[in-house]
RNA sequence: GGUCCGGUAGCUCAGCUGGAUAGAGCAUCAGCCUUCUAAGCUGAGGGUCAUUGGUUCGAAUCCAAUCCGGAUCACCA
């Protein structure tokens, strides 16, 4: 149990004795007690004062005398300021707390709870390499795994692939006019940038050809419709849907390597999945599903055979689920696609970590799987987060102003030699030992960057500023779980204590604050958050870096001191090391 | 136009289930390495929490309106 849950549990008990009336937390908030005043939490007495019928004094005193009397191994004295009631814990319980989980790498994950959740995250197109928005995705949808995996969750990572479409078809057809064969090991390209690069060759052409119909005399919309590269595109699209042979295996051999490509982008950053779905095989869910729901009267057809869903009743608008000519739309395979994924796995929850830009799709969707009555409609969630853009705005690929995820994870990974080259403090390190470390540190600085701030909130990255090393940042606290690991190296924590100890400041807001940690997991996964894992990961490295260099460890005053010291240190980096890991970032034993 | 999201220090962001004098980092300025890793520490300056009204003992936080910015409202995905 926590320190505020046995607090709550103590002062319901109190208050009922005191007062003869039921109590529960909710009738008063707890707090941390604020640096300037004397203890460590605060009640907050204005909240029970109406149905007291009593001063928030009167409360207070009569709620801490009783706290203390009765609760001696926990409370030790309070003081009550215009209305908040400040309670100190007993040093000893913090001793308590310190020598059971010091040692414990679990520390702060929670039971299983026997309950499964799918995140579906990364969702790539197959016609060009990811970019930083597609890392912000996978980071989130990764983390926010991990934090379902320590609160007790099963988890099962997944993937859609839009493997199928017009993109793809536009990278394939300007291939087959412009490559004369070339393939990405002809080329020395990696896949995905070389499937990429048709893309971009694509567009030049379709744009010089809707120029030169202009210039002939043709309106913009006619142009447009009329470029031959257009067409071409169009007529392979259609080609693709009728399985014609060369076509599928062009989309085939192009996809696959863009595949190559991926793996070698995933297993770089860190990104899995259990289970990978691709729209080729599910964008013909639809049908049966579309079937289904028109006999629950759930949709409805018009006279030209299209199938729609009104959601004029719940505030949104008409919305189409199967064409005239009877193919499915993106809606519908998603549908087919929440289904499959219930049907298959059983879950209890569906996270999908997709861009606000589908807010309402995802709005939509979930209202038709609720209307269609689907398992655990209800437990459809859309993990929303905002764009990542640039100083300039957003990130346009015809601009060329699009951040790719390989060139700036490489980048991040140069600032980190330089950086590490300049401090020379691993210079005994082999040349391997070099390059998983600037792997380790460019990474969690760029993982660390885009998962620091909520998910919800569209975010600024400037590409000229790059990222700081310094502050607020993954390597701060990197740095400090390599201090500690250094002196652990050197110094044994043996463990048993002399009960009599004092803690002065620094170590008291140390131990408070890695007894959270538990409930900070609970809370990131409550909110499907990691940045409040950032956030407060950061806050003990901080808090930490101000003890270390306030306070010796090795030379402490006392043998008991620097025990006490010692467990904090391995508890500290204990924690940010698990925390860390919630966020997909390593922390290095050296740097 | 409808719906949704956002607006907090020069910049990037916390704080938003209402609580004490609104916090970090960057940037600026002033100090600190013969002592466990200075990717560090300490301090200073910097705020009309978009605006107005309301609810409350108490509002950055809740409600309403307004202003500004963004997303979305395809037989595209």
């Amino acid at each position: 149990m926590s320190v505020v849950e046995s607090l709550q549990k103590s002062a319901i008990n109190s208050l009922t004795a005191l007062f003869g009336q039921a109590f529960t937390e909710k009738d008063f908030q707890v707090n941390q007690t604020k640096p300037e005043f004397e203890g460590d939490y605060t009640i907050v007495l204005f909240s029970l004062v109406k149905s007291l019928k009593l001063s928030p004094d009167a409360i207070g005193t009569q709620l801490g005398d009783h706290l203390i009397a009765n609760n001696p191994a926990l409370f030790t004295k309070y003081n009550i300021i215009k209305g908040f009631l400040n309670l100190s814990i007993a040093d000893a319980y913090w001793m308590e707390v310190l020598g059971k989980n010091y040692n414990d790498i679990c520390f702060g994950k929670h039971a299983m709870n026997g309950k499964k959740v799918m995140v579906e995250y990364s969702s790539p197109n197959t016609n060009k390499p990811l970019h930083l928005g597609h890392l912000r995705n996978n980071f989130l949808g990764w983390s926010v795994a991990e934090i379902f995996k320590a609160s007790g969750y099963e988890v099962i990572k997944s993937c859609i692939v839009n493997d199928r479409g017009i993109h793809i078809c536009k990278s394939m057809i300007a291939w087959q006019l412009f490559a004369n064969g070339a393939t990405p090991q002809s080329t020395n390209t990696k896949g995905d940038h070389f499937v990429g690069d048709y893309y971009v060759k694509f567009n030049d052409e379709y744009k010089k050809q809707v120029e030169e119909l202009i210039a002939s005399g043709k309106t913009k919309d006619e142009a447009e419709k009329e470029a031959p590269i257009m067409k071409a595109t169009q007529q392979m699209l259609l080609d693709w849907e009728a399985g014609k042979p060369d076509v599928m295996e062009l989309w085939a051999t192009m996809n696959s390597w863009v595949y190559a490509g991926f793996d070698t982008t995933y297993k770089t950053i860190g990104s899995d999945f259990d289970t990978t779905y691709y729209e080729s095989n599910t964008y013909l869910l639809g049908k049966k599903i579309v079937a289904e729901g028109l006999q629950k009267h759930v949709f409805n057809q018009e006279e030209d055979n299209s199938v729609w869903i009104d959601l004029t009743a719940d505030g949104l608008d008409k919305k189409i689920v199967q064409r005239k000519d009877g193919t499915s739309v993106y809606i519908t395979q998603d549908i087919g696609l929440a289904q499959q994924k219930y049907e298959e796995y059983n879950i209890d929850r569906s996270i999908y970590v997709i861009g606000d830009e589908q807010n309402y799709h995802m709005k939509v969707l979930k209202l038709i799987a609720e209307k269609l009555q689907l398992p655990n409609a209800e437990n459809i969630y859309h993990l929303s987060y905002g764009m990542v853009e640039l100083p300039t705005g957003k990130m346009k690929s015809r601009e060329g102003t699009v951040v790719d995820a390989d060139d700036i994870v490489e980048e991040m990974e140069k600032v980190a030699q330089e950086k590490t080259e300049e401090l020379g403090k691993v210079k005994d390190f082999t040349a391997e030992e070099l390059t998983t470390l600037y792997h380790t540190i460019g990474l969690g600085a760029l993982k660390f960057f885009l998962l620091r701030v909520d998910p919800k909130k569209k975010m600024i990255f400037n590409p000229e500023e790059s990222i700081d090393f310094h502050g607020f940042t993954g390597p701060f606290i990197q740095f400090n779980h390599a201090r500690i690991k250094s002196i652990l190296r050197k110094e044994p924590v043996i463990g048993n204590l002399d009960l009599g100890i004092v803690f002065l400041p620094l170590e008291k807001e140390l131990i408070v604050a890695l007894e959270q940690y538990p409930n900070v997991v609970k809370q990131a996964c409550d909110e499907m958050n990691p940045s409040a894992i950032a956030i407060y990961v950061y806050n003990i490295a901080k808090t930490f870096s101000s003890f270390y260099t306030e306070h010796s460890i090795a030379n402490a005053e006392t043998d008991n001191k620097k025990q006490l010291r010692l467990q904090l240190a391995s508890m500290t980096a204990n924690v940010i090391k698990s925390g860390m890991s919630l966020l997909g970032v390593a922390v290095p034993e050296r740097m």
